[in-house]
DNA sequence: TAAAAGTCTACTATTTCTATATACTTTATA
DNA sequence: TATAAAGTATATAGAAATAGTAGACTTTTA
């Protein structure tokens, strides 16, 4: 299960793309539109302003942006970034790999086999999606149910 | 991440799927030869054979053994008996759904959706795999490494 | 210079996971 | 029929991760 804090990022990320352009938008704001815990996704920005992905203005008329254009921030990028391992078995993560310490030989285990099919089924949709294509997606939901 | 019980009842029914049609194997054996605590596994094993997957005999030459035959235990089944769910989003689990808290609309979430595509893509690989693949899949990867 | 807004670090509470402990029941067999 | 082997059941403890809160600080704009 993804933590809050992937999911709350996530959201935060969408609620970004849709403003991309635009002037910066204020954490509490975003924290009131999205019901998240605004210290708790001040932390998330900041995490994802370290790692490149958001710009920060600070003071009066200041907030939070986009870097990049939303059709280059994968979801995928931003589990990682978020501490969420895509895989289900840390044997098979190639970014939070370990060892399972229970595991007797790791190059013949049939059950990290098929995790390993799991985590590249997973990780191809993951990488092969950005924000934008999220927004995107929302707005064909929407319309399907104004139908 | 699959949990430790996840991991743990995988990789005990697949000692015991090699096993099958034989006498019934013990816990301390299953145990020591997967590196598994004993007393954990007590507990695991009991899950699933009130769950019907496994018989069980106490006494002397008592033990545990797949009550069907390992090509009709899928991993998938396997998951949701040990609480693992399968979904990497409470609101796409088919078996362990929650409302996402934070969540405005559902129906129109575009981070829900990609999810739901995660989701099946992940289902249909362990709903398709059983415990006899697995044990298949140990046998070509050990063949693998000695050629 | 005051208010708006982000920055940074520390802390706490809660929950979940993992593992262990203990006492009990059933069965085979010497 | 006594004893040992083996599973059954429940309770509890310890550890780790998660989620959220608090507070003091810095920068910027008006």
């Amino acid at each position: 299960m993804l933590s809050k804090k992937t999911r709350y990022a996530l959201k935060a990320l969408v609620i970004l793309g849709k403003n991309f352009g635009n002037a910066p938008m204020q954490i509490s704001r975003i924290a009131s539109e999205e019901h998240i815990p605004k210290k708790f996704l001040e932390q998330i920005l900041l995490d994802l302003r370290n790692a490149g992905l958001l710009y920060s203005k600070k003071g009066s008329g200041g907030g939070y942006g986009l870097v990049k254009d939303p059709a280059e921030i994968h979801v995928a990028q931003v589990l990682r970034l978020t501490g969420g391992p895509i895989a289900l078995l840390p044997c098979v993560s190639l970014n939070f790999y370990q060892k399972c310490d229970e595991c007797i030989n790791e190059e013949t285990c049939g059950v990290r086999d098929v995790f390993l099919d799991v985590r590249n089924a997973t990780l191809k949709i993951l990488s092969e999606t950005s924000i934008a294509d999220i927004i995107r997606r929302e707005s064909l939901l929407t319309k399907h149910i104004e139908d």
